[in-house]
DNA sequence: TAGATTGTTAATCGATTAACAATC
DNA sequence: TAGATTGTTAATCGATTAACAATC
């Protein structure tokens, strides 16, 4: 199977939450084009990565293609996810209700912080950050959620890995070091907004 | 001047937190391309984008790169962000402490319901979603980032752009529509873990 | 069958990397 | 001057778009 480019994957989610809102039994590909934007090349183009979705002159089937991007995603599945850092941000993210609709469950979090340790936050206890590692290979939790300062990040990071943890989204401002096979996203709001910064100033000429 | 590519800038921000730490007077491309994980090539045509600001069989004068980067991203202003949606996300970055380091102040909030109104948090007054558009004109705001339920969020966009706002930072989990002259950099943090997922599903296999 | 739309191949576009003359 | 590293041009790579034969 060709390799499948990492900018097709965000767009399989958007494609998929058209999918669910949509009433009717068919879509094209030009349709699912209207409603995200993306080109209908392109829809194509995705969808063929993973299989022959589509029916000529009829269009893709809503409900099969669906439950078929739902797998491709791994939506199907149920994922522990751990919180590591239960600051404001880290409550933000544990009081969402949005990530157990998709699957994702983040029933561990940690923190350093005595004073909050053996709290809960939307029924989550917040347990010792060292019982990280235990936990983590007990419950087999494989994806972790990382909000807490810089200065902490990197060394987080390598217990995660050192645990098996292949994935992680991570919120402190810096790019931690992986190894291969483990992935990493950072979502950086400095950075996002020096962007938004540097186009006001364009626009502004 | 070349058009720059939009991934350069995300890179400049990287460059530039380099250069706030390294204590060289000179630093090469080849230097920072190991502090960043770039190519030194890469380092080299980003910034050659912007000017000449190395030296020949010297590198770059990290102090004056810094000054030369910081001007370019905007770093030397500041801005006024207003804030929609205190709810727990909202809270968060209004609590966060690090932007004002870059110049971005969210001295303003906003909010429809009324049992928040009028309070504040971490220092900052909760305004009624109706001040909108007289706020952000009196207030000179250029910068705004939603932090509310994604069914508001297209409407709260409308408002936005009708009071010249030119660039957005969206949390909710949908993509807005703007006119051209507008950016919305969306945070989605479902198709975030989304790609995690994926990535695990691959990676188990 | 005729019309519509897929899946796929080829063409285009843009971004990254490599190479090297210019220059401190 | 010799050595090092820039800025820039050319080559490569990868992703997007266009075109169209296959097919329902």
């Amino acid at each position: 199977m060709k390799k499948v480019p990492s900018a097709v994957i965000p767009r399989l989610s958007l494609y998929y939450r058209t999918l669910l809102e949509s009433r009717k039994d068919f879509l094209s590909s030009e349709e699912i084009s209207k409603l995200t934007y993306f080109s209908a090349s392109q829809v194509r183009k995705d969808l063929a990565y993973f299989g022959q979705f589509g029916i000529p002159s009829k269009g893709y089937h809503t409900e099969k293609l669906k439950k078929a991007v739902e797998k491709i995603l791994g939506l199907d599945k149920k994922w522990e996810v751990a919180l590591i850092g239960v600051g404001n941000l880290g409550s933000a993210l544990l009081s969402y209700k949005g990530f157990s609709r998709q699957g994702f469950y983040i029933h561990y979090a940690f923190d350093k912080d005595k004073r909050k340790i053996g709290k809960r936050v939307s029924s989550v206890l917040i347990r010792d950050i060292s019982q990280l590692e235990m936990v983590i290979k007990r419950k087999k939790i494989s994806l972790a959620i990382l909000a807490l300062p810089k200065e902490e990040a990197q060394s987080i990071v390598d217990r995660l890995v050192n645990c098996e943890i292949k994935a992680i989204l991570n919120f402190a401002p810096i790019r931690p070091y992986v190894p291969k096979g483990v992935v990493v996203l950072n979502i950086d709001l400095s950075i996002e907004l020096e962007r938004l910064a540097y186009f006001l100033k364009q626009s502004l000429k």
